[in-house]
DNA sequence: CCATTTCTGAAACAAGCATTTCAGAATTAA
DNA sequence: TTAATTCTGAAATGCTTGTTTCAGAAATGG
């Protein structure tokens, strides 16, 4: 006997997480995100919550996404190196688009520091993220596809480590040719 | 004929540069800058100036701090390689004793974005690094410490990118041995 | 169409923000 | 000591912040 919500949640969160991903957690204001997301801060509170708990829903939201690209990548027909190699290329192209793409990495340093629940969301992207190429270099060792002897949990730590530095030298260089000869050189260090 | 200041400004910028690096530059009020370095407003905005140019002077005071750090590093007696892995175990060492020490990796995200200024402080302290590195990696190369045939300047990019993420590593981990064996693998990439 | 429930928009809220003001204390040099 | 100058502390500034309120519009099921 009643009103249904008017806006589109997940259009709204998608909003949110662009202006999140642009300004930082702190640097935008409850105009700017009510602004892109089209709705009156009275609904926003009715509906989502707080600011933080906005927060935290976009940062969900983001970290859902890449699982979902993760899962889609691992049923792939592919051989494991394949799927490495196209993973690793994705990525680069997606830092060099410039999009929202740094959104997990800005959200560490700028709010994990101070605040469990992010933490926690980022520590869970990044462990499934970890178990994504892990288990690929393993399958690709055992095929033979992968020479390096080095350890896969190794390898897997030391790409996302690499992979967040691609975030800082993008912004502050701008040269995607940067970030793709760094990636060469870890898909090379990976056979041989 | 007139009084002095009475604070002693290098003692303040350092305390405003542990607020910031712990709280970040929206997250940082004057208060909290305030209270840290034990002035008055008023003082502060005497003498320094507004909350952005305290920010730029303590980005500015941190990087002159690594910038004398490698000057010290290069005048070694040591050979290039040990130079090498010494600061590299130091930048470990640095980022597991939870330190400020990612003041300028936080900026970068947080504020570069949207801050020519900052942006070009914090590339020219990048380009510092990695001139250090990228020299000494020629120079162990010409004496035959390093085995590795690839590119210097590659291998500096990597390394500096490599970095970044090992601080975002120990936010989400706080795990000193994931970190330290990262760096042992590094090292072991340039000598084979 | 009606009664009920829920959502929305605009305004109001107090608290916090960065910044400024200014009287008076402190320091200086003569 | 005195006169000139500068620094400091506390208060006030106006603006923005995140959040709440509430009257009225809108949708619902009967």
């Amino acid at each position: 006997m009643a009103r249904n919500v008017e806006f589109d949640e997940e259009v709204a969160i998608q909003k949110a997480m662009e202006v999140f991903s642009e300004k930082g957690y702190n640097g935008t204001s409850l105009r700017d995100l009510t602004d892109a997301m089209k709705i009156n801060s009275s609904s926003l509170y009715n509906t989502i919550g707080d600011k933080q708990e906005l927060f935290v829903r976009c940062v969900k939201h983001y970290t859902e996404i890449r699982k979902r690209d993760l899962q889609k990548r691992a049923t792939s027909a592919e051989s494991p190196f394949t799927i490495l190699v196209n993973y690793i290329h994705d990525a680069v192209a997606e830092i060099v688009s410039g999009a929202e793409s740094c959104m997990t990495v800005k959200a560490a340093f700028e709010v994990a520091t101070n605040d469990q629940r992010i933490k926690d969301i980022l520590k869970e992207d990044s462990e499934y993220s970890y178990q994504f190429i892990c288990s690929h270099i393993a399958k690709a060792m055992e095929k033979g596809e992968i020479s390096s002897e080095e350890d896969p949990q190794l390898l897997a730590d030391y790409f996302i480590s690499t992979w967040t530095g691609w975030n800082e030298s993008y912004i502050l260089y701008k040269d995607p040719v940067k970030i793709q000869r760094m990636a060469n050189y870890f898909i090379k260090q990976l056979s041989k």
